[in-house]
DNA sequence: ACTAACTACTCTGTCTGTCAAAGTAATTTA
DNA sequence: TAAATTACTTTGACAGACAGAGTAGTTAGT
């Protein structure tokens, strides 16, 4: 399991991803995570909402109710003109951090 | 200049790195992160001294005072050998965090 | 028919790492 | 002799992630 110091700051970004690629509703992308990652990563449901309410809040995703299915209704979430920009710039910071962890990190084994 | 939340977590491995290739004092790392990060990457003296009590605190690194100089005295730090083991295992961690992270990051070019 | 498990979202309070800002203090440079 | 630089420390604030609990309807198993 991914500690999740290591994963911080990251969350915005992956789960914008996932929103990028088809509308999403948490409890799915929760288990989309798991299902990618092999379980080496989950997110915790207090976690993830809060990082819709951040997306949200910069106009970054915008949410709508869809079905009712299992109980609750759906709360699902498309990506902005704003998201996609900020989802590449996001990707670009990311190549960055390698080189600069990378700079830090190689040559022990 | 690189998000402090986007590096939160991966400060304790590259400050010991920088301790485990030679015995540092504070002031001499946070200049060499600025020197080969060419400056994208500054770390904050608050920072700096807050990581190495964790270390300290968990026999990762052990201090010593050196030879005084500007001003005041120089406080060195060497790694530990359980320092040297949570290292190795850190850039374990590092490669993990890197192939979860970019199986969300990739194709957005 | 009953109940356990699952789906699905929300809220409150806590913890931890990073940082801004300020302080202490001696040395070197202009 | 003032300003810049070296060098370390402490305090308090902030933000992201999480544990835990709550709400609520549906489906599967016995």
């Amino acid at each position: 399991m991914i500690k999740s110091d290591i994963i911080r700051g990251h969350l915005e970004p992956i789960i914008l991803r996932l929103i990028y690629e088809n509308d999403q509703y948490g409890y799915e992308i929760s288990k989309q995570i798991s299902l990618r990652t092999d379980n080496r990563f989950q997110i915790k449901e207090a976690t993830l909402y809060a990082v819709f309410q951040r997306l949200e809040k910069k106009d970054l995703i915008e949410s709508y109710y869809g079905s009712v299915s299992h109980g609750r209704k759906r709360k699902y979430y498309r990506i902005t003109t704003l998201g996609k920009a900020y989802l590449k710039e996001s990707a670009r910071e990311w190549q960055e951090t390698k080189e600069i962890i990378d700079l830090f990190m190689e040559g022990l084994e």
